[in-house]
DNA sequence: ATTGTGTTTTGATGTGGATCAAGTCATTGT
DNA sequence: ACAATGACTTGATCCACATCAAAACACAAT
């Protein structure tokens, strides 16, 4: 959970907007994002092989999917911008939030085990996705060895992600667990170039309680008793980390 | 959970016994457990790279570990006997058992994003593995697209897997957890030609619990009543499975 | 056979978080 | 500005599972 990093591959910057699905190509070269997304070391010449790969963009809103659970598998999303959940739906209703994912990560990894999307993945505010038809990144990945490379440490990364999502979802307590959830989101916005101890969460209290095994009321009871402890500031969906090692003293249960 | 799959890429016969790493050529080709890890379709000369990529051979005793948390990541191991856990440890000393593992299945894709183990992979019977060193199956992939296509999907299932893992966690109630566990135990156990009905667990109650999410008195309540209900026989660590549908019902939360 | 060690079962009691319920606050559409 | 709808907070009560405890059982070493 606290060592969660950037995961996606390939993102791309815009040069122009459109409306729904952009087919002018655009540029990972030139991606604001490029050093959280791509393999190290590439060569120019590979990027514009990269460049080929990656045209087309969609804009999602808040509230679409990207893809949905049983769709056929086409292509991975790298996120340039917004925000995401995903969830996993069964037979009686009952869902669970299995990760929300941010700028430079990347949407879609769930599908290629059996060519069809076994999730749905949801904006959580108007956002704006690169398409990676898999097929064509499969076959570029066995040219580029650092690519092939890179993508094979992005998948191995969301498999030790949702291990330590187990071991919150088995082994800790219900404000241990939303502790970690606010350090590691936390972390996650410091990487990206932004404020570590304020934010405005992109999610719901009843998102939150999915995702960390606990009811939305127990979720705004601890928001309310963090607050109380002086841990954080709430006020809806603004938050401000005002003891970081008080919730890290928290998630590591130096508490009773 | 329901739909957990034999997960490896690759498995070898072995051609004769050792104590401890064989040096000897062992042959994907021969393996019985071919048909389960391996890419369809593949050429005989593809077949024998293959071979050359896996020549090593490793006994792991019961209690012993394939590899631990923190060593250097070198190879993938498929399983060809036996039975495994996958355990996340933290700081305070609490873990959690993230996976069981039988032949046919993979271990050590944690491994790969960060060049070094971040689970404990520990044998629960005296086992045997294939040894497949990382950077060679890179290479080899790129040269064989079903072998990387194979691999890839291998990852991937991972990832659906553990998010059925956190489904079970996050959502469901302790008896429907061990009807799941129970379920998915027999479906794999069938898969290999053993019989689904009547197995010997590998693991303790405890092991069970971490897995679960609950607490091995609870594991073990819950077995008495299971069998109180007709739904299996429990003796130790024997089980069988007398009303499968009595099982299903529960995990689809059909009661109650 | 005997002792030790770890595993499992079962009972009695406690509690963290769920559930049920009511009211407040924010946001959106008209 | 107002109504409608969804999100959030807080309180009262309940219950599924944890915890604590003790005994039975299984297996290995000597």
């Amino acid at each position: 959970m606290s060592n969660h990093r950037v995961t996606p591959i390939i993102a791309v910057e815009e040069s122009q907007t459109l409306d729904t699905v952009s087919r002018l190509k655009v540029a990972c070269s030139n991606c604001n994002l490029r050093e959280l997304c791509m393999p190290i070391g590439i060569t120019n010449s590979e990027m514009d092989r990269l460049d080929e790969l990656v045209y087309f963009r969609r804009k999602i809103k808040r509230g679409e999917a990207v893809y949905r659970s049983g769709e056929p598998f086409e292509a991975l999303y790298a996120i340039r911008t917004g925000f995401f959940k995903t969830r996993l739906t069964v037979q009686d209703g009952r869902d669970q939030v299995t990760g929300f994912s941010m700028a430079g990560e990347l949407l879609g990894l769930d599908g290629i085990s059996s060519d069809s999307h076994t999730v749905d993945a949801v904006a959580l505010e108007d956002s704006e996705v690169c398409m990676i038809p898999y097929s064509q990144l499969e076959s570029l990945s066995t040219e580029i060895p650092s690519l092939l490379t890179h993508f094979h440490k992005v998948m191995s990364r969301e498999i030790v992600r949702e291990n330590s999502v187990m071991m919150l979802l088995g082994t800790m307590r219900a404000e241990e667990r939303l502790a970690a959830f606010l350090l590691n989101l936390s972390q996650r916005m410091h990487s990206r170039g932004y404020a570590a101890l304020e934010f405005h969460l992109r999610m719901t209290r009843e998102e939150i309680g999915s995702y960390l095994g606990m009811k939305l009321e127990t979720v705004s009871r601890l928001f309310s008793r963090f607050q109380a402890d002086a841990l954080i500031e709430v006020e809806q969906k603004y938050v401000r980390i005002r003891d970081i090692d008080g919730l890290k003293a928290i998630y590591a249960h130096h508490t009773h």
